[in-house]
DNA sequence: ATGGTTGCTTAGCAA
């Protein structure tokens, strides 16, 4: 059993792109994020053309989430629910072959000294009492998305160029380190302990062409689904040809019968 | 070749 998780940086302009994909891959399981639309205006009749359930999260111009499924699904969540007013549109989950699925698109942060990146800190701990309030490490979660953090250097083609960006400063790493901490296991690296692997590169300056890339997408499971994942890619020719998204799909293989 | 983004919405923001 596949489950994938790819920012696709605007449902409407990645159509084809992902229509092509899913036919190719067929996974069972895929969590999108940046959708960039209303639910009413996701292609949803295409998307269940292809065999997919689609459980949307929308939103107008940005973020917006959601999860394709070709297996049943239950327990379906909008949002955080919690007592925080917020309007984004960054997390769904839904019970899939047994499985409590979530997408989830974290905040970028702009910068450092921005008030989104106060909101960016915020919301990971709300994603952490999420978790803690939502679901227990003892049972099968799989946690998939856009999480905005290259974990560690091994995850940063230029470590020197990025240290103090959003994406690597300790404060996010911390708080990635607490989702492991929490009962997390980060199954990609549970296979490429070498690194060098990327999910992202920069439309500008040719950050795909001189593979100045790192890893912020990621399949985060807990123990008992981690132990039955037997590989996981980066599909690194998806961010080729015309019209790509910024990022390129991460697919994780099970051996998981639900 | 001596620079070099894309998408949404419509000039500016977000990433």
């Amino acid at each position: 059993m596949k489950i994938a998780t790819w920012n696709v940086n605007s449902v409407k302009a990645r159509k084809d792109r992902l229509l092509a994909w899913l036919a190719t891959h067929e996974p069972e399981i895929v969590c999108l994020q940046e959708l960039k639309t209303t639910d009413e205006a996701f292609p949803r009749q295409e998307v269940e053309a292809s065999g997919y359930e689609a459980i949307v999260f929308g939103q107008k111009t940005y973020n917006g989430v959601a999860i394709l499924t070709r297996m049943g699904s239950s327990e379906v969540k909008y949002g955080m629910n919690d007592e925080h007013e917020d309007d984004e549109a960054r997390i769904v989950s839904a019970r899939i072959a047994n499985i409590r699925i979530l997408s989830v698109y974290v905040p970028n942060g702009k910068a450092t000294d921005s008030d989104k990146f106060i909101y960016k800190l915020q919301w990971l701990r709300r994603l952490q009492a999420y978790l803690q309030r939502e679901v227990t490490p003892e049972e099968p979660v799989c946690l998939c998305g856009d999480l905005n953090i290259a974990p560690d250097e091994r995850d940063v083609a230029r470590p020197e160029e990025w240290k103090d960006s959003v994406l690597c400063v300790p404060p996010v790493r911390e708080a990635f380190a607490e989702l492991i901490g929490w009962g997390l296991v980060d199954v990609f690296r549970q296979h490429h302990a070498e690194g060098g692997k990327y999910s992202w590169w920069d439309y500008r300056m040719l950050g795909f062409p001189k593979n100045n890339g790192l890893r912020i997408d990621h399949v985060l499971a807990t123990r008992a689904l981690a132990e039955a994942c037997s590989h996981v890619a980066i599909d690194r020719n998806e961010r080729k040809g015309k019209k790509p998204s910024d990022h390129a799909p991460v697919v994780a293989t099970f051996d998981w019968n639900g």
